[in-house]
DNA sequence: GCCAACGTTGGC
DNA sequence: GCCAACGTTGGC
């Protein structure tokens, strides 16, 4: 099937993209959002993510790829529903790319991170992600 | 620290 | 089923 690309956020706090970086892999679980669950359940492996920072430092920091599709969430009961997927750490931008330069950007002026920036799990336009990787290989 | 956006909850 | 109240997220 073909490719999809996608962004998570995290806080940094919570998980860093060092310690997703050192881990190499890793189960992205506790999304408790329908919307961003129905992302999850999208994901198939392969697919392209970006790691997004929130708060401080705001920035995407890196490429990662879904290593595994949905599975029930381990940190929750199985009949509630929820979803992790696994994925794997890629690399680092050579540059992160802050939110500035993404809403400064006029290629990236609909993407969901500005539209709607609560959303935890969000799908990219090929070109969105595209654009992002070439910002941040500056 | 404040506020906007959005989701959830609960009274009716 | 509507809507006000409240909680949470995340940008500023």
């Amino acid at each position: 099937m073909k490719k999809q690309y996608w962004l998570v956020k995290q806080e940094p706090e919570t998980y860093a993209w060092a310690t997703f970086v050192a881990d190499g892999q890793t189960v992205w679980d506790g999304v408790r959002n329908f919307q961003a669950r129905n992302n999850l359940k999208a994901m198939q492996a392969g697919d392209a993510v970006l790691f997004y920072a929130s708060m401080d430092p705001r920035q995407v920091m890196g490429i990662a790829e879904v290593a595994q599709t949905a599975f029930p969430d381990p940190t929750v009961p199985a009949d509630e529903g929820w979803v992790a997927v696994k994925l794997r750490a890629v690399r680092a931008l050579r540059q992160p790319v802050t939110l500035a330069t993404i809403k400064a950007d006029k290629a990236l002026a609909d993407i969901a991170l500005i539209r709607q920036s609560r959303l935890s799990v969000m799908p990219l336009l090929r070109a969105e992600f595209d654009r992002i990787v070439q910002l941040g290989s500056a």
